[in-house]
DNA sequence: CGGTGAATTGACAGCGTTGTCAATCGGCGG
DNA sequence: CCGCCGATTGACAACGCTGTCAATTCACCG
């Protein structure tokens, strides 16, 4: 019964099928105007043939690679991962692929590289994380080639370009306000990079909360940091050995909580009993210290599938078209994870 | 100059370059028998151009695809970050490019999703990572569809089926070496869940470097545990709490050396003042808990290297060709992690 | 029962490369 | 100067599927 060596084609389907193979493109392809008897039966027999429509092909006559690319910068984010995850699952629902590219941000090729894969692959569209989703030589390069993008937390919007990205302002309200909540009044809060948009935002949603309360920061309690383990831990320093020292800690990223909660260890102060910490990010390594970790979830997998769904909507004509402005941004609810660090004075 | 509205094809080459689009092939495809001159004049043209050949033409007729899948379970899980990273770089230098799938070890229609991306995609090989690269379903489906594969540290060897890993027997014969020059007598273990072959492995490989000191493993000082956190921290306390205290630990991962060090500081001993602890995979966070753990580093990125070369080596005739049963399993070297976990007792 | 428009369906021309096989080019021996 | 051989090069048919547009069929209406 097997039809030929390889394995089956459009043609084996349709002959078996008793239709012409556009028919059984159509059917594929979810384009109307086709006979439900028809579709039954061209159906059964792509079953029985195991037969799949080759994207190569596909790609070739119809335009579409059925790809979509991401580019990243480090492997070793939980950020990317989450996203990948996220991208995944929604492209395999879609019936697209994800084609993953590790790029370095300055790199001197970067062009020369992000054409070689656009040129040679045609992604339906292109999900760019942190930091090369600002980065202006990687936005042009794209831009000059055609491919829809979608940024992922962006430093900034751009005009025109899609992006998807967490509410930094509110969630670190949130945080604030359940400290707030537990009684403490000396916040101490410890600053990202001020190049990360994140930072700016998040201060923002400190400095809020605070006032919405009716305080206002304490300059002294307010202490620069770099996102990194050895910047929260350095900063901790200097904000526990004070004579009046806070009550509580709120780094705005994961990686500088546990330095701050190296700090108290070395210091011998207990947390939650002395002092509470929260973090932002809930990175893996959150819940796995002593104590585990108050912070803040992104919704990084739901980011992903929002950006997915962007991407190829566009070039599904049936889904919704590229919207205006407004929803060219979308900005998806993050979940605030209260655990051990934290506790009412 | 621009020729045409779209991106330039291999004809634009061929009449700009005034040959044969056949030519043009035959130069980006490195084939032998193109006069020097040619090639030089055909290579400034398609360097003009900005030119590249698309890979969905490319693999209708050419069979290749230049795809290589990875498939994995557990998105979060470093190894598979490093894996990735590895493979993308490599792919990048052989012009090919990688497609990621995350799949559910259990799901029910395992066997479904794989076959969609196969015939679909038709990549020119696939990377499994475990727990799939053991999943008898998983290679089933992939060997039906006669899809080369590489398996990344897998459980055990197929014969005729490559495979890359490190050696975890060796590796923790050193840990076990460095604890023991460190003058530790008691040295405890924790071992990993009974069904995943490392656990054995780096087991076995602490028992072969007591006995080569003329020391038994004492059967108080081993512990079951399950590669996770909380399996590394119950079976600290246990050991811990013991009226003769090992001296040092060795959990045979990093995620329960995490554990182990929870464990101690609740019981207020020091690391490695009065304990000292190691590691074994070296994970992110191993370098960034207090003390910094001593581990041992699996070489991922090498082994993801080296599996992209053999499958492509697979394809091109002029590299060299599928090895005997012998070459077909690599071994690469992996590197002690020596950190502030471990000292002299 | 012919006519009409909508619903279905099919024939066929690409899409951009590679593989096959024949053609052309130079140079050398006779 | 002719024939032959290896080195280069080109013509052209796939590859498997989608887009275009014409053909056929069907349900109804007058």
């Amino acid at each position: 019964m097997s039809l030929r060596g390889g394995s089956p084609t459009i043609v084996d389907v349709a002959r078996e099928a008793g239709v012409s193979i556009k028919t059984v493109s159509r059917v594929l392809n979810h384009e109307p105007g086709v006979h439900e008897s028809t579709r039954a039966q061209v159906l059964k027999v792509v079953e029985a043939l195991r037969y799949r429509p080759k994207q190569s092909a596909r790609s070739l006559a119809g335009g579409r690679s059925f790809l979509i690319g991401l580019l990243y910068y480090d492997p070793s984010a939980i950020f990317v991962g989450s996203v990948q995850q996220g991208a995944t699952l929604r492209c395999r629902e879609l019936g697209y692929h994800l084609v993953v590219e590790s790029l370095h941000n300055d790199a001197p090729d970067l062009r020369q590289q992000i054409d070689r894969m656009v040129l040679a692959l045609r992604p339906d569209g292109m999900i760019l994380t942190p930091p090369l989703c600002d980065n202006p030589e990687v936005l042009a390069a794209l831009r000059d080639s055609g491919t829809p993008c979608v940024l992922m937390s962006p430093e900034r919007d751009l005009r025109g370009v899609p992006s998807v990205r967490m509410d930094d302002v509110h969630a670190a309200e949130e945080i604030t306000n359940l400290l707030l909540s537990l009684g403490h009044e000396h916040i101490a809060f410890i600053k990202g990079p001020p190049d990360q948009s994140a930072s700016g935002l998040r201060y923002q949603g400190f400095v809020q909360a605070l006032r919405a309360h009716g305080l206002q920061p304490d300059p002294e309690l307010v202490q620069p940091g770099q996102f990194t383990f050895a910047s929260g831990r350095d900063a901790a320093h200097q904000l526990l050995s004070r004579r009046q020292r806070p009550t509580a800690v709120f780094a705005s990223n994961d990686d500088m909580a546990l330095g701050v909660l190296a700090a108290a260890q070395r210091l011998g102060l207990s947390v939650p009993g002395e002092l509470s910490v929260a973090g932002f990010d809930d990175s893996p390594t959150a819940a796995l210290v002593w104590p585990p970790l108050t912070t803040v979830r992104q919704p990084v997998a739901e980011m992903a599938r929002a950006a997915v769904e962007m991407l190829v909507s566009v070039q599904r004509p049936d889904m919704t078209a590229p919207e205006d402005e407004a929803d060219l941004h979308k900005v998806l609810p993050h979940e605030l994870v209260v655990r051990d660090s934290t506790r009412a004075r």
